[in-house]
RNA sequence: CGCGGGGUGGAGCAGUCUGGAAGCUCGUCGGGCUCAUAACCCGAAGGUCGUAGGUUCAAAUCCUACUCCCGCAACCA
């Protein structure tokens, strides 16, 4: 029987950094859901890569005095290593800036803009840079940008639209009549909602205010906007050709079975994803999964701070699959995982050391000493094994339904509970107390025979969430991996096998403490190795200045007489101070450095002729001046000797 | 009223959609065992399910108001 296909995907990441954890959590779930099917018997096909246009890559680029494509060479680099590490079975690696994906999309674009679906107009709105977004003063929230709520400023620009319109209604029809297409279902009203039934705003598709793009073939000012050319890697990664030649890979593939993005990004997958298949003609993807988000412990992710998380630095603390057990295990499915160092730890003890690590070592130990390592069935059974059995066999099932609704934490609990079991049953049957018995000698054999077993089958459960662990389990038991038409049974281990008389310790315990204590070392190490004592800084030297634009500034020594933080601002500090025989009120973005009690009594530098200002509500008359290191943090210019307030600076 | 997420025993979470005896992992305490990585097994303590009101025979779950926490954004003259 032809094999039935499995085509998944992941979000392609965006090349402006090296990703964190929380962006390796995506492709490590994927790939214990593509392993796992293709453990089941399906034919996988399993596609991620990296999204390399737009504007901020060419920003950063140019930041760093590189070209675009050297930078997304070496970001994406960086990427695909990570995946390398995390042992993901991908079978393609995409990047939207190949140039097959590159043609393709031109040619798409062309073929919506002969179909009509995408329309040449002009575009009088408001745009917001760092989304790359236009928006109507209507969609604007307080007159800001309702993704961002940064200003935006008024542009005109000739753009291309796609007419979203034309098929909001054949898209409202699917998704009601295919529930289980926006995953989890919470996410569906939140589309419906927001987006379908108040009416699709037409779709600006183009850009001319940057050039890091894929040019309109017919236009060539003008690139196509990121969505269009990040989306469609779906399709022209399996060989897509909208002229009608696409490959028979691609014929076999689309539509795509799942498709696992960030919950962030579930308006682009389910509206402009279907709405630009629906003008290709081209079937719906059966599945949309958004995946909640892995956070960090306490929530301040600074590279200042040293806390964020990357997976390369897990790694070298617990091992690849320690960190793939964790946020596999501790993803919950709807809300927000947590991530710290001590929960790691905790559960690589616990779960991986303790009832893993230990049940095959114990295991194994037993065997050699008791038997000289020979695993032998001698099919003396009693009334306990039958639980045990039972157990074993009904984890495939468990883990399967759990694996259907792509609830993987769930599944991994249900394989541990098989362990568990395990660890259950040698207190159960004692082994130690058998082997002071002889006539007991062959219900001992077969107590081992059916730990050895049942250790197997979890390990062959355990392969698509733990690779290497399953591996190595199995090869210390010498034993073959299983498929899936193998799991029906139980008593698979050839009887009279021999496991390995030298057992490797699978996880070794961690000690909280030194961990943290070796994590502070590092990062301590790694900000000495950035820093030399005392860090230099550079600014960007500004013109120079006349004695006469220097003469217009005045500068007068303030008393802050009472300070007091500013409502609704967590960075503002509103001063009263003295200056000479007035006092003035000054706003200040100093909070993160001084607290309102400690500012009053300073004597300060002030700013004073500088026109008043509105901030936050408050009239600011002046400013203070302050020192800044590159870590944002600030100083106050005090006078050295005593002096009183409104004495001249100059 | 910027957007979003959340408040369940000491910690991290499930349960909330589809009301019906409050559950899991860790930690703590007590017991057992000794094959094993101070591991394993059994038991116990510990919760007004953020607060107040409402609907209901019945609310962690539905409705209303409030409150606190977190992320993003803004405020930095």
């Amino acid at each position: 029987m032809e094999k039935k296909k499995y085509y998944i995907t992941t979000a392609i990441a965006y090349t402006s950094g090296k990703p964190h954890i929380g962006n390796t959590y995506e492709i490590v779930l994927a790939d214990s859901i593509a392993r796992y099917r293709r453990f089941q018997g399906y034919d996988v096909f399993f596609q991620t890569g990296t999204d390399e246009h737009g504007q901020k890559v060419e920003l950063k680029a140019a930041e760093m005095g590189v070209t675009p494509k050297e930078f997304v060479d070496d970001v994406a680099g960086q990427i695909k290593e990570i995946w390398d590490l995390m042992d993901t079975s991908y079978d393609k690696f995409i990047r939207t800036t190949d140039a097959d994906h590159e043609r393709q999309v031109q040619k798409i674009f062309k073929y919506m803009y002969d179909k009509g679906d995408i329309y040449k107009g002009s575009y009088e709105g408001l745009y917001c840079t760092p989304c790359e977004s236009f928006w109507t003063p209507s969609q604007l929230v307080d007159g800001k940008c309702p993704d961002c709520g940064r200003e935006v400023q008024p542009a005109q620009e000739e753009a291309y639209f796609f007419r979203m319109s034309k098929y909001a209604d054949r898209l409202i029809h699917h998704i009601n009549t295919h529930p289980e297409f926006i995953q989890p279902v919470s996410r569906r009203n939140e589309m419906m909602n927001n987006f379908l039934l108040p009416g699709l705003q037409d779709l600006c598709v183009s850009r001319t205010s940057f050039k890091w793009g894929i040019p309109v073939t017919f236009d060539e000012k003008h690139v196509v906007y990121v969505w269009l050319d990040a989306l469609t890697n779906y399709i022209t990664g399996i060989g897509y050709d909208c002229d009608g030649d696409s490959s028979e890979q691609f014929k076999k593939l689309w539509p795509a079975d799942l498709h696992l993005i960030g919950k962030d990004i579930i308006r682009f997958h389910t509206i402009y994803w279907p709405i630009f298949l629906m003008s290709l003609d081209l079937p719906l993807p059966k599945q949309v999964f958004g995946h909640p988000w892995l956070l960090q412990g306490d929530g301040k992710m600074s590279k200042s701070k040293g806390n964020v998380l990357y997976a390369d630095e897990l790694v070298d603390f617990f091992g690849v699959d320690a960190v793939r057990y964790f946020v596999l295990h501790e993803m919950p499915f709807e809300n927000d995982g947590v991530i710290t160092w001590e929960l790691m730890v905790e559960r690589l003890n616990s779960e991986l050391a303790n009832t893993l690590g230990n049940l095959v070592n114990r295991t194994i130990s037993m065997s050699n000493k008791y038997f000289g390592g020979v695993v032998t069935n001698t099919g003396v059974n009693e009334e306990v094994d039958e639980d045990l059995k039972a157990t074993v066999l009904a984890s495939l099932t468990k883990a399967n339904e759990k694996m259907d609704q792509l609830r993987v934490a769930d599944a991994l609990t249900e394989i541990f509970a098989l362990f568990k079991r395990c660890n259950k049953y040698i207190d159960e049957t004692m082994p130690w107390a058998l082997a002071k018995d002889e006539s007991q000698k062959d219900r001992l054999a077969t107590v081992l025979y059916n730990l050895v077993e049942s250790i197997c089958y979890g390990a062959a459960l355990l392969t698509p969430f733990m690779p290497s662990t399953s591996r190595k389990i199995l090869e210390q038991l010498n034993a073959a991996p299983r498929s899936m038409e193998e799991m029906d049974r139980f008593g698979l281990y050839p009887s009279g096998t021999k496991v390995t008389d030298q057992p490797q310790i699978l996880f070794a315990r961690l000690d909280v403490k030194e961990v943290l204590q070796k994590v502070e070392e590092r990062h301590a190490a790694e900000e000495a190795a950035k820093a030399p004592a005392e860090p230099v800084i550079d600014l960007e030297p500004k013109p120079s200045i006349s004695y006469d634009d220097f003469a217009k500034l005045q500068f007068q020594v303030g008393e802050i007489l009472s300070c007091e933080a500013v409502p609704k601002a967590d960075r503002l500090l509103c001063s009263q101070v003295k200056i000479g025989s007035q006092v003035r009120q000054i706003v200040s973005g100093i909070r993160s450095s001084y607290t309102p009690e400690e500012m009053v009594g300073k004597k300060v530098m002030v700013l004073v002729n500088l026109e008043p200002r509105k901030i936050r509500g408050l009239v600011s008359e002046g400013m203070l001046l302050c020192a800044e290191d590159a870590d944002g943090k600030l100083s106050l210019l005090t006078p050295e000797k005593e002096m009183p307030a409104g004495a001249e600076i100059c």
